[in-house]
RNA sequence: GGGCGCGUAGUCUAGUGGUUAUGACGUCACCCUGACACGGUGAAGGUCGCCAGUUCGAAUCUGGCCGCGCCCA
């Protein structure tokens, strides 16, 4: 070990590079081959290579390489996968969007082409990415890097694809699905987002085809549709429309008769109470027409781009978009006089989440995976606790929509993406769903097989990750020895998308969870709580801010402020608070470092304590040790905001402005060399461990720091996690702290109220209120001289009379004086008497409690007694600021 | 419409039954005190959203209301 200098500054960037390229060179990320009994182990949730990385997974990976680090540290065999995603259709559109800039429509590349450009395209971010991810200095273990398109998770796909559809739980089937006319593909129910949208609603009346007068009033906001009219349909007990079931009406527009049908399923609050049915283009009357074998299904009226096309649509309105084939068709229903009123109202609207298109329910065939048969494992997982979900109440949000989960739409109609492994006969139809596709159909022989020209959902790559990633479907090593994984980290908005897809897929293929703990960071918020998006233009690029900061201080921006299960409030005044915290432990070890000599020797022990020791020494290390316990158990109970909390109040408030203060001194080597040498060793001990508590959580610029010190061991990234109870805790100290502690506060408060200039060093008296604080004021005197910068302390007995012409103030230990004559103005009162005031209050407030008959009865004796000693205290401080105030106003000028 | 969550100084936040309600940013005053001005010392600033209830005792538990957010339909 050699000790290496400090700069008097601290800047991140060089420590950050430099220490990135030594643990790589040194491979200390790497995962040892074989795990043993303690395994820790993280898949990273492959960022999408449609963009770069975004704050959150900059929160994410800090998390995770917190917990990684951690673990590395108590000697775990840790492994954590680095990969990225195709995502396939986000991707796509980029790609689209980037080739529109250059006058090149997508749709009219050949598939070989465009593949190649979204290849192009990913190359780029996934460098970007990469670069990214090494920046941050997250520990991934590079030699595992794997990717969602690469061989061997295309043969993972391909074979979930075929077992699932030969256990029956792939079909392929003609169904509603959410269609996105822009990207002319299917999506699944989770690609799209509903929106409020204010809509006209028009009463349309349907003649009774007899030639009977009037006719059946039906509502719609889709007056387009009516050329895909079958039937009307209203509710069986809906008396209003009794005698329309049964007969038939005209559709306007198109002179065609169809039934009136009754149906459960049409709601009689809305409108008038009758749905007209357009089978191929929604959902419910998609329902009640498979309800209905009397009727047929008509042929579509929108193409895959949704304009109105087809036999049965009037050729005025052919090849019109949606909106406007509404306004046209709106007109000329209310020039046909079919318009009974209008009214305006607000629904609900589905919409790409890709392309913001209105999604367009459509009758398509498409592959679709059977959900209720997986979802049972996964919903008694959870329930079980064999997968642990982090804040726990995100478990009712999994439950949820478990309960009402829908069949999974997989096949995309695009071009990026693992195609679906199904091939066609030509001669005889048969589907042939095989791993290793045959030459000749099976059933025929015929050797012309055309392949499913769709491709897979992304997240049908993803569900399979955790173990795909390492391996599977490969009987490989990393498979047996790193799986189930540890933990996933990730973002509740992909709750549904992906974690409980894993756990589905993970019970289904490898008859065990997937990991055993899920942890959901907070949502991202600008520093005027608006949710961070790449819409908003509000999320900073972390490459940015690291630039700026340092990767230590953004990872510690991102942990501190970060409750447990809360959002994360994110600005530049975070970083900033972390940055300073950063610095502040710079100079901490700068300042130790200054006053260690030449081959020091590394905190190999604790520092012996014993009852003699000074007070500060057996304070700090009694404080070092409860700090100790909180972090451990905070990290353990992933509650991240707590351990950084832990760490940052120690070092700033605790070790900088008490001990550090108390000790500078002895330190400096002014109270003697064996005063300097034991100083000198708590603070090292204290430090060198806070510095291997902090490494997981800001990784550069402590293993600088740690060089900089006396240290055992290469490295700190492979310096044993230091085990809580390596000294005890002092309760002792920790109130004789705060008797040392009041004393001195209470003389600065009294310079600081009176004026009394910096420079000034007036002496002062203390008349502690008992012997015990009499004997430790005393012995702490020199200390208190100091910190308190006045010119000698005169401890007083307990009973002693006070000096005359003295400022005062009354502490819960007793009181300080200062001589009048240091104040530059005269004194008043003022500041005694508000304290009077103060201490009045709670007086009363506390003998009416004691008053209260019920409280004595009931309340704990503990307690009771508590408030009858804060009574007593109380009594003897107003009636010593009386005594003060007495003198004053009596003497004039006492 | 349903589910989940959140309302604590100007701002952000800690706090799951008894505390003089925590800390940070900002503000004000003094201070470049031998690690740190990215710092130190001190101060001002609060009807703990509102209303009821449970309890000897509520920021904390329960219910209702108001406001905000996220997710799902």
């Amino acid at each position: 070990m050699t000790r290496t200098e400090l700069p008097s500054r601290f800047e991140p960037r060089e420590i950050e590079r430099r220490w990135q390229e030594r643990w790589a060179e040194a491979k200390l990320a790497a995962a040892p081959g074989r795990a043993g009994e303690r395994r820790f182990s993280i898949i990273l949730p492959p960022p999408n290579v449609t963009g770069i990385l975004t704050m959150g997974h900059m929160l994410g990976g800090t998390v995770q390489d917190l917990l990684v680090r951690w673990h590395r540290m108590r000697g775990d065999s840790v492994l954590w996968v680095p990969g990225v995603d195709h995502a396939g259709l986000s991707t796509q559109v980029e790609v689209r969007k980037r080739l529109a800039k250059q006058g090149v429509e997508l749709e009219s590349l050949p598939r070989e082409e465009v593949v190649a450009r979204v290849e192009e395209w990913k190359q780029e971010h996934e460098r970007r990415i990469q670069e990214q991810l090494r920046a941050a200095g997250f520990s991934l273990d590079w030699s595992r890097y794997r990717y969602t398109m690469d061989a061997g998770s295309v043969r993972a796909t391909r074979k979930a694809f075929v077992e699932l559809y030969r256990a029956g739980l792939i079909y392929r089937g003609e169904r509603i699905v959410n269609w996105d006319p822009k990207l002319g593909t299917a999506l699944s129910d989770l690609e799209v987002v509903h929106r409020e949208e204010p809509a006209e609603l028009l009463y349309l009346t349907y003649r009774w085809a007899d030639g009977a007068p009037g006719g059946l009033v039906v509502a719609t906001v889709r007056p387009e549709t009516i050329f895909g009219d079958i039937a009307v349909a209203v509710h069986p007990d809906d008396d209003r429309h009794r005698e329309a079931v049964g007969r038939e009406v005209t559709v306007p527009l198109t002179g065609r008769a169809v039934p009136v049908v009754t149906d459960t399923a049409v709601d009689p609050a809305f409108g008038n109470g009758a749905l007209k049915l357009t089978p191929r283009h929604d959902l419910v009357d998609f329902g009640i027409f498979r309800r209905h074998p009397d009727l047929t299904l008509p042929p579509s009226i929108l193409d895959p781009r949704g304009l109105l096309s087809g036999e049965w649509v009037p050729a005025e309105f052919r090849g019109l978009g949606r909106d406007e084939a509404r306004r046209k068709v709106t007109d000329a229903l209310r020039e046909a006089g079919a318009v009974a009123r209008t009214e305006k109202i607000t629904h609900s609207v589905a919409h790409s989440e890709r392309t913001d298109a209105a999604i367009e329910p459509m009758l398509s065939m498409q592959w679709f995976v059977r959900m209720q048969p997986l979802m049972e494992a996964a919903v008694h997982a959870v329930r079980r606790r064999e997968v642990r979900i982090h804040p726990e109440r995100w478990e009712a949000t999994f439950f949820h929509w478990m309960e009402t989960i829908e069949d999974w739409c997989i096949s995309r109609q695009v071009q990026w993406g693992h195609p679906i492994p199904v091939l066609y006969c030509e001669k005889c139809g048969t589907l042939v769903v095989e791993e290793s596709p045959p030459a000749a159909c099976p059933s025929c022989h015929g050797t012309t097989l055309r392949p499913d020209p769709d491709v897979l959902d992304t997240w049908f790559s993803s569900w399979l990750w955790p173990f795909s990633a390492l391996g599977w479907p490969e009987p490989t090593s990393d498979l047996a020895e790193y799986f189930p994984t540890s933990a996933l980290v990730t973002g509740p908005d992909i709750v549904f998308f992906w974690v409980a897809r894993m756990v589905m897929a993970s019970y289904h293929f490898r008859k065990e969870r997937p990991f055993s703990d899920v942890y959901f960071t907070g949502m991202l918020r600008d520093a005027s709580g608006r949710k961070m998006s790449k819409h908003l233009g509000n999320s900073p690029d972390p490459a940015d801010l690291i630039r700026e900061w340092g990767a230590d201080a953004v990872r510690f921006a991102l942990l501190f402020p970060n409750p447990a299960d809360q959002d994360v409030r994110f600005s530049p005044a975070t970083i900033e608070g972390a940055r300073n915290f950063l610095t502040k432990l710079w100079n901490l070890v700068r300042l130790l470092v200054s006053h260690l000599p030449e081959g020091s020797e590394p905190p190999s022990h604790a520092p012996p304590i014993d009852p003699s020791a000074p007070l500060e020494d057996r304070w700090i290390l009694g404080r070092y040790n409860r700090v100790a316990e909180e972090v451990d158990q905070a990290l353990a109970a992933f509650e991240f905001t707590q351990a950084t909390g832990a760490m940052y109040n120690f070092l700033w408030h605790d070790v900088a402005d008490r001990y550090v203060e108390i000790a500078k001194e002895s330190l400096a080597g002014r109270n003697g060399e064996v005063a300097a040498r034991r100083s000198r060793g708590v603070l090292l001990f204290v430090l060198e461990r806070s510095l291997r508590r902090l490494h997981p959580m800001v990784p550069h610029v402590t293993e600088e720091l740690w060089h900089a010190l006396p240290h055992d061991g290469e490295w700190l990234v492979r310096a044993p996690w230091p085990p809580p109870g390596e000294v005890p805790f002092d309760p002792e100290a920790e109130l004789e702290s705060e008797a040392l502690w009041s004393t001195i506060r209470a003389l600065r408060l009294l310079r600081s109220e009176h004026q009394i200039p910096a420079s000034e060093r007036p002496p002062a008296w203390a008349r502690p209120a008992t012997e015990q604080v009499r004997q430790i004021l005393h012995r702490e005197s020199e200390q208190i001289r100091r910190l308190a910068r006045i010119d000698s302390l005169i401890v007083l007995a307990p009973g002693a009379v006070p000096p005359l012409e003295s400022l005062a103030h009354v502490t819960p230990e007793g009181e300080v004086f200062l001589p009048r004559s240091a104040a530059p103005e005269g004194a008043e009162g003022e500041a005694l008497e508000r304290e009077r005031e103060k201490l009045a209050l709670l007086l009363v407030k506390s003998r009416d409690r004691l008053a209260d008959p019920g409280f004595r009865a009931r309340a704990p004796p503990e307690v009771v007694k508590g408030v009858e000693q804060k009574v007593e205290e109380l009594e003897r401080r107003i009636r010593t600021i009386e005594g003060h105030l007495a003198r004053m106003g009596s003497g004039g000028a006492a």
